[in-house]
DNA sequence: GTCTATAAAGTGATAGAC
DNA sequence: GTCTATCACTTTATAGAC
């Protein structure tokens, strides 16, 4: 809806990508209005000049990104809903709608994808404590729609079930952001980190099997053309 | 290893008891030392007396549950690599060994059932940021015994992919920890929060099929006697 | 052991010069 | 727009009285 506005350029922006940098490092409460500006060679007072005051900067670098996010993911919801009119959206489709709008606003950041996503995953972790209302709010709304996607899809699995494992996957999503780089060093045995894409397919596969847990004997195949009723 | 020994009641553990319950409602850098003090009725000075500084305090409330339960968590591992020496030990019962010990903690502290496991949320989310040397280290040989086991119990399922979905699972119940609350709040058709036997066993199931994802038609029965074969 | 008083440094915000 | 100086407040830690 509201489109926010910013200067592609200028001491304001550049405020803006130190403060995204610095939340991303170190989180949200352990950065100052100090170490904003000294990054970006502003004097102190710039932060209150630009943005008024820290916490409007901070509901902006939550927003920013945020609000096309989770605009996105109805808008690909929606358009699933109208692509399988009478039937109900593959599973497998419906998660990718999830996920995938976050891959699509790693370029609109000056961050490295690894900070990038990490102050994603900082984001999405803040829940239920300084998050803006308006997000929040967002997100319940996110929740609601998915959640009856996905009953539809899985009209076998009973509603608190269903809940839960959408909680457990919404729990791996948050990790695999917040700690992208953390599993390497963890897992030293395994490849460098590969590319958003892979993982997020590999993510995709992972929630699709576990929120399908019990359901007959196996799935129908995920991507090709599929035979259903159309009632 | 190590036992840590606190007493049982004066103003050493009410400080503790405190500080404990603040952490688990506010975040570990949003609560001070005089929040601490002024809930436990005690004299500014108080936690500098008792535990040195905050930082030792800190680490105190981190390390307390942290180390039981990797510790037991290891036991827990051994104790079923001993019970099916030579054959590979089913999925779901390894999957319990990692989160078991986590509902068996609850009892030694002062705090309710949802501060106590927002708590263990808190910490287990702040990997790589603030957390002891000594936990990051157990940590990490959770990580790898656990992985190891997984992998004889998941030979179809190549390394990397493996390593991801365990990094799925892990985030997974972070979040199902730090956000037991903000599950209802979300999903309020559901009914209220069951206990968190249910939810853990529900999350056994919902991992163990996303770990198996892609392996074979369906895996045997989860939990009655198994025929295999004794290679 | 407990407390008060205080040190030393850091916080966000702002008035007012340039 | 930019910057310095400063205000009012909070932080942890500690010296020293009781």
């Amino acid at each position: 809806m509201r489109e926010i506005t910013l200067p592609e350029s200028g001491p304001k922006r550049k405020l803006l990508d130190a403060a995204e940098q610095l939340f991303a490092e170190k989180g949200f409460e352990a950065v100052s209005v100090r170490d904003i500006t000294q990054l970006s060679k502003a004097n102190v007072a710039a932060v209150s000049y630009h943005f008024g005051s820290r916490e409007n900067l901070l509901t902006l670098v939550m927003t920013r990104y945020m609000t096309p996010v989770n605009e996105e993911r109805i808008v690909r919801l929606e358009a699933l809903e109208r692509k399988w009119t009478g039937k109900s959206v593959p599973l497998e489709e419906i998660i990718e709608a999830f996920v995938r709008p976050l891959v699509g606003q790693v370029r609109k950041s000056e961050l490295s994808e690894r900070l990038f996503y990490k102050l994603m995953g900082r984001i999405f972790g803040q829940q239920g404590d300084g998050l803006p209302p308006q997000i929040e709010e967002q997100l319940r709304n996110v929740v609601v729609r998915f959640t009856r996607a996905l009953a539809k899809a899985l009209p076998a699995v009973n509603a608190d079930d269903l809940a839960w494992r959408i909680h457990f996957m919404v729990g791996g999503m948050i990790h695999l952001l917040a700690h992208q780089d953390l599993f390497q060093r963890l897992t030293p045995g395994t490849s460098g980190t590969p590319p958003m894409e892979s993982i997020v397919s590999r993510f995709i596969r992972f929630s699709a099997a576990g929120l399908r847990e019990g359901v007959e004997a196996e799935a129908p195949t995920p991507k090709g053309p599929q035979v259903m009723f159309d009632f």
